[in-house]
DNA sequence: CTTACATAGTATACCGGTACACTAAAACGA
DNA sequence: TCGTTTTAGTGTACCGGTATACTATGTAAG
């Protein structure tokens, strides 16, 4: 019924050339056709309305100029809402089309990774991946290093590795945060982790602790409350935190955004004003910091740009052949917004 | 240096086997292959390490199970972090996941589709695509339909399509909403549009004004004002509707909910109290409607069940080669909350 | 006039799978 | 016992490009 999608052979039939003066011609080794050719064959082209086929130009060239994302998530259909997620796709996929690539998603559900799946990400379909965020134990990237597939890896690992990644520095960022804090002559501090399986929130914990170390001030245990990278978190920590007999806090430093939005709601509910009463200081100046009330201040993440460099260097290993090993660590910022005020307390 | 990848021959000459019989056992043809030797096959795979290539595969059999989408977007980096495209991924990510499909994501930058990108799409590395909230002038869809690449569109064409389509019941929302509005003795309703270029915000225009003709009120042209999805249209639009000398409403109906965040805050900082002065309501439910001052009543899209349904709809025509043509509507469902009172002034 | 080199191509094999048509042996039925 | 069907394979060509090495012609240099 429908007509059979015409072939480099027929365009070279109907051109009165060969095959490879076709393939010259598309791609551009003006050294190898002569003008005049040149013009006739792409008139061809456009005549049959000829379009190349990318599976095939990728099995011949062994490259299919493609990339792979792989995202760890929970709940696989939310996965990308969360404004993280969504902007470090943003970052990677500007870098992608502009160096020619498409780009191809994967999602990892849960944090059990599975080293079974290798053979998914090493199939040809992707000349490379980019692992975003991956758990702390990254038993899937393992597998990876025996494999020849490049990858690299967005976020920090925590012990010795080989890999190419990217990192936000998660302990300095955190040391500023709660500098921050301490600054405003508050001494008793709770910290709201992330997920506990994620390098992101135990670095950031780290930071948090040598904030306090430095400043000569000790840490509290009970002052630590890890969970998950959302509202609900914050609500149930800053709840917990907020209504217990003694050893409240009065300044919350959020692993992020969502958390800090969930323990702002929690303190309005329990009639305690940020920042009079309570500081908070938030992670990732996502949608809605600026308009919080109050307005949050928090770090920012430049988390655009560390998708789009995470492109670069894993098409320098790609295409030039770079070898894996380079990295890149990229600080966060301190935005002062309004919800972090001078302790009124004495310590 | 490294060692060269192994191919079905390897594995047939290391087994013993021609590559076919290795095909059959990778493919779980049973009836081809005894289960000894399909064990010894396995054996050989797992020994050599042997992963086969999706490309090659695909360049057979004509189909690389991968489904491409399309997005549109102003801002390339943020694309993803707009809260629909991000669910609408989601869903189509799942779906195409338990599929057995990869999804490639592409972006189609500015609302100036380009027909020259038809090439792109019809490359073979996506067996169909799904195009995602189009322009209401869909050039590309257009060229699209002179493939024989199947595709799926999420949303409503304006005018005759052939095309697979899940659309949104906008006009039935937007009715519903506005209807909402009315039955709180509301007369003087606004309506903050979103992009013009997309049928969505035409749509809902067209439902609020039959929800004003419907209650035989008139329509005022000075109520409605168009924007773009975000908070900034709804700060400033608010501004304008609330600071201006007369004709001021008493409700105001926003395409998004992003764009009834910019105007509850715009509220907010003009003093003017939501519901009891003004009552607002959006559109979408997204993530920080339940949680915004006061809790947005608002339209709930089922986001994530569009996505997952497109790619069923996707795949009855690439897998199952059913025609073109299917099409299906989705309501939205009203979530009542506290951002709509009843009409403190009178008619 | 001959050699050398650039220009504009072409022929062939190959990338790594699979569809299709074929076959040998075993099992089964009458 | 013979013919038919089932089981368990195999051989070949092909999917649609490209790398590699080769050739024919013109022309500049010696």
């Amino acid at each position: 019924m429908t007509v059979k999608k015409p072939t480099i052979r027929d365009v070279a039939r109907v051109s009165g050339v060969s095959p490879m003066t076709v393939s010259h011609v598309l791609n551009n080794r003006s050294e190898k056709v002569g003008a005049v050719t040149r013009e006739r064959v792409m008139q061809v082209i456009d005549e049959l309305h000829y379009s190349p086929s990318a599976i095939a130009r990728g099995l011949s060239r062994r490259r299919l100029d493609s990339i792979g994302v792989v995202f760890y998530t929970q709940t696989p259909s939310r996965l990308v809402s969360a404004s993280y997620h969504g902007d470090i796709l943003g970052g990677i996929l500007e870098a992608a089309t502009s160096r020619g690539q498409s780009t191809t998603l994967f999602t990892e559900v849960g944090f059990t990774d599975n080293h079974t799946r290798v053979n998914v990400y090493c199939d040809g379909r992707c000349d490379g991946l980019i692992f975003v965020a991956p758990p702390a134990e990254p038993v899937l990237i393992r597998a990876m290093e025996h494999t020849q597939v490049p990858f690299v890896v967005i976020g920090e690992p925590l012990g010795e590795s080989h890999w190419s990644y990217i990192g936000l520095d998660n302990i300095a960022a955190a040391k500023t945060a709660v500098e921050h804090l301490i600054a405003h002559g508050h001494q008793r501090i709770a910290f709201l982790g992330g997920n506990d399986k994620l390098s992101s929130s135990l670095l950031r914990g780290c930071g948090y602790r040598e904030a306090l170390s430095g400043a000569g001030m000790k840490i509290d245990p009970s002052l630590t409350l890890p969970g998950l990278y959302n509202a609900e978190t914050g609500y149930q920590r800053a709840v917990t935190l907020m209504t217990r007999e003694s050893n409240r806090p009065t300044a919350i430093f959020c692993c992020s955004d969502d958390i800090a939005f969930g323990a702002l709601k929690a303190l309005r509910d329990l009639n305690i004003n940020v920042p009079d009463e309570v500081s908070v200081i938030g992670f990732d100046d996502r949608d809605g910091a600026a308009t919080s009330i109050p307005p949050l201040t928090t770090m920012r993440q430049p988390v655009i740009q560390i998708g789009y460099q995470a492109v670069e260097l894993l098409l320098e290993q790609v295409i030039e052949g770079v070898p894996a090993g380079r990295s890149e660590m990229w600080p966060a910022e301190l935005v002062v917004r309004d919800s972090v005020a001078t302790c009124a307390v004495d310590g």
